[in-house]
DNA sequence: AACTATTTATAAGA
DNA sequence: TTCTTATAAATAGTT
């Protein structure tokens, strides 16, 4: 009949087929648990395995390159006096500060992004909700703006055509503009939040 | 007596305390199954959870920079070979790099801010504009979850005071709460979109 | 942190 | 590999 199941012990498997049955069962059970995990839980999990014959399985609940970026700038702050890196070796004072300047940019970068918000407190994310919507009202401001330049630009071709052919009345500009595609394309663009 | 149980949807945990505690126990679980599977089957197993609270946890067989080295090496045969490795550069030039990647990120730093937008396009307008809405979103709904964690904390904290004086029921928790300044604060804070 | 009723994972066999 | 099943292990809810 089926297993009489035994406790095992945890050491290498020495005969190959039991130990390749066995690392396929485990692989997947243990990816399942990580998974699970970052569900559950809400937490960042990346895994990676070699198996011995060197094939990768990987899991990222967000992608495997974040992780590791995450992980070397977490690691760093570990191991700042510990045996110096190859990088750090030669590196001096100023490319240093350079890279703290950098790894703090962007972590902004990613907090306005969305990512990275879950060390930060409430008072914090009310800063950031603040800067984000100044910076999205400045943004449309700008476009609104470039728009209407683009208009004028036009309008004022448009009127020097005219000046060459008396046929087209300048009075009648927006009236044409406003029956094509661009003008209600140009619409949605502006006022997208009156409308 | 204990645990009647039953099995639970995998999906996150809303109530904080309850996510927590899962961490911890499942957390265990999983970087113990990752060390069994690594020793029985002679695999090379990596292990990173960063807690929704920001802290690292990991497992590495071997040593974690020497699976990150070896799944780069893997994973770069997918990616296109002509991004440039930051090892084989040249000290001097990376400090360059480093400048010039500091110089980008300080730029997209002010134009999420707001700044600096003259030399954009209305297209590159646009995709800012979709950036900072959805970083918005995501700030907006951590901190509605950050706000919703400190009020279950805090409902949790008035059960277990509630138990231990009967003159409190634990069913008026929502109206008193209701009547004072902070829940009139929480509305205001988590329903900026619908009220 | 401990306790257990249950669910889940899995070792061995087919 | 895949399925089955007895059993070991993990863990959800409680204390």
């Amino acid at each position: 009949m089926a297993g009489k199941r035994e406790r095992i012990a945890i050491r290498r498997i020495e005969n190959l087929a039991a130990r390749q049955v066995t690392f396929s069962k485990r692989r997947r059970g243990l990816f399942k648990k990580a998974e699970e995990l970052s569900i559950l839980c809400d937490a960042e999990v990346g895994l990676a395995v070699f198996s011995a014959t060197g094939k990768l399985f990987q899991f990222a609940s967000s992608s495997m390159n974040q992780i590791i970026d995450r992980y070397n700038s977490h690691s760093k702050i570990l191991k700042k006096a510990d045996e110096p890196s190859q990088l750090d070796l030669h590196e001096d004072s100023n490319c240093a500060r350079l890279r703290d300047e950098l790894a703090e940019a962007s972590l902004w970068l990613q907090q306005m992004r969305g990512e990275e918000l879950q060390s930060l407190n409430v008072q914090q994310l009310q800063a950031l909700e603040k800067s984000l919507e100044s910076g999205l009202g400045s943004v449309l401001k700008t476009k609104s703006q470039k728009i209407m330049d683009q208009i004028s630009e036009l309008e004022n071709k448009v009127r020097a055509l005219c000046l060459q052919n008396p046929n087209i009345r300048v009075g009648n500009f927006r009236e044409i503009v406003a029956q094509t595609l661009w003008f209600s394309m140009f619409v949605s663009l502006t006022c997208r939040s009156c409308c």
